[in-house]
DNA sequence: ATTAGCACTCGACCGTTTAGAGTGCTAACA
DNA sequence: TGTTAGCACTCTAAACGGTCGAGTGCTAAT
């Protein structure tokens, strides 16, 4: 059997109600939608018996609705990312309101979205900060604090990405420092972190005099990649307005993971281009968020991709509420950082 | 009619099964235990109905057993604090497992604490970062960013509290920069933060020539105190183990309190001298948190207090526990924090 | 191919019953 | 006078049975 048009239409109306009513769908209520055109209830239950054939319906037990299963969701969302992700007007507004551009620092920005796009959407909302390697370094600096130990800046047009303590040679005066970061900063400003660790490599060389203090520099440089990404969370209440979470313990191991770095970033793992990743159900491959799906893309910062920003709610979730949000928010998130970039 | 000796062993009796169990307590159950001597049940009804006569207990309804009312708690409350605060051993070796103090950064530090105390404790912690005036200046760099933009450091003991870009004069050059920043260090370092602003404006007044950049550098200093204090949070999902946030709309509204830095540092607010802070119940002031107890405390950085460490629970919560966890973090904290500052 | 009709299923809801936990009161007791 | 055994009473939670209604699947007619 196949699925044809009439059944496609059939499921998308049903898919429709489920988001919106949370209780299983029955023949009668599709036969009474305009859309699907004047069908009688048992025609569609009949459509529904193949559709649940086909593995696109779940039936709780023998005398309810149907429910749409994971593969359905598939099928929609694959039907909604086709199609063009136009944010409302109205919504843009809203989402401009929340989202204040006023914010200074990366960390306020990129929480300032999470909570936008957490309030629009009424889900809650992950974002990562922009990764290292989409930045250009701006300076490198080295702050004495004491004898023998300076505090090394990384700057980069988004701000300090990195400050850490090092040890310096000994006999390093204030003014060494200052020279030295003067030629690193001349050497290196303008390049992107991966060319600078390349650059770096060869300047080590060069000098073996400040051996140990490049070395220092060197690696911490080298961690500026490797750190684990900060991400931000933003609206975890929302989770509790849906009832699929109104079981305690559900609603305890979701947060557990959004409390939980490692696997709130295994979860919005997106794919590189400027595109979505949905995942529905168990394909978020956790068992805590079975019950779960995780809409999430990358944001760019110039041609760089940066970071990624999603949402995380029930399976069923307004998929195409939730999409040109994300997509809008994307767009203004990577053309803000990339305007502080060149400010 | 007074609370005798009696009474008051039976109220706690009460209190500590409730915070067990919270089912409401009857009679039967205390006469059971033997720590109140072998009273019959009967008795303890009688003491039961003074109690609540008393305002210390309330009754659901009039079959059920008693439960706490705040006044209880309170009185409770009030004498665990008489008590030592002894951590037992085991306890605190759990809490140094949890409490990595490999922590560079004091942000690292303050989650890290805020994580230990929710682990052991299985309620929500929330942990402030300590306050600028807690701090001491070690040093003030300005780094050259562009053409008449800098970026201003204040870096103390405990790292970079502010770092913002300010306008400097034009003809500034880096070395001018540097020079500046030498000068600055020079006469601030060591200072408290109160006692940097004004040293700021006598400087400020002194050198009228780079009236421009060095307002820049006051404002910066200025708002460093101003800022609204950092919170961290750990254990949210904890909140849900507890049956009085089975009912998710309730649970709804604490966790979005948890998400509303203001409320959150409203509820935090803690007496300054190094000693807890009790709300219970409609005592936290707030609607949202009305079933909530919170336990908060100041921890210090040398002699000054810095910041407040805290848990936030059910009004039933094991306080007895709580205390001394709280109390012995504080002062691991302090420490941390006060060695990282001489290092 | 569609649909009216009908028997059937099953959860939600309601009123009733029952069991049990707990109370308050009274009268007896030390 | 304080304590307690005893008992009637209260109220909830759980179990039970019946009914309602939403929804299905199937069949036969169109």
């Amino acid at each position: 059997m196949q699925i044809d048009d009439r059944k496609y239409r059939i499921l998308m109306a049903i898919i429709d109600d489920y988001i919106m009513t949370a209780m299983p769908v029955g023949s009668r209520t599709i036969s009474k939608k305009q859309a699907i055109g004047g069908l009688s209830s048992a025609t569609i239950r009949n459509e529904m018996s193949d559709l649940e054939e086909l593995g696109f319906l779940d039936q709780p037990h023998t005398s309810a609705g149907r429910i749409p299963s994971s593969k359905a969701y598939r099928l929609y969302v694959e039907q909604l990312l086709r199609g063009a992700h136009r944010l409302p007007p109205e919504e843009a507004r809203q989402l401009r309101v929340h989202f204040d551009r006023r914010a200074r620092q990366v960390e306020d920005v990129i929480l300032g979205a999470a909570q936008a796009i957490s309030d629009v959407t009424r889900y809650t909302a992950v974002v990562t900060l922009p990764k290292a390697q989409a930045m250009h370094i701006r300076r490198i600096q080295l702050v004495p604090v004491a004898e023998n130990t300076a505090l090394l800046l990384v700057v980069t047009d988004l701000g300090i990405i990195k400050d850490t303590v090092i040890q310096v040679d000994g006999q390093l005066t204030p003014d060494h420092l200052h020279e030295i970061s003067n030629m690193l900063t001349e050497q290196l400003s303008g390049l992107s972190m991966d060319q600078t660790r390349e650059r770096m490599m060869e300047i080590s060389g060069a000098f073996a005099a400040r051996r140990h203090t490049l070395k220092g520099i060197l690696d911490a440089v080298e961690e500026v990649g490797q750190g684990p990404k900060d991400i931000m969370v933003g609206g975890r209440a929302n989770l509790l307005h849906y009832p699929e979470y109104s079981d305690a313990e559900k609603a305890r191991a979701v947060l557990a993971v959004l409390e939980t770095r490692d696997k709130l970033l295994r979860l919005m793992q997106a794919a590189p281009q400027m595109a979505f990743t949905i995942r529905i159900g168990d394909e978020t491959g956790m068992p805590e968020t079975s019950g779960c799906s995780v809409v999430s893309m990358t944001y760019r910062i110039g041609d760089e991709t940066a970071g990624t920003i999603g949402v995380i709610g029930p399976t069923r979730m307004q998929y195409a509420r939730v999409i040109p949000v994300l997509d809008y928010m994307g767009k203004a998130l990577g053309e803000l950082l990339s305007d502080q970039e060149t400010r």
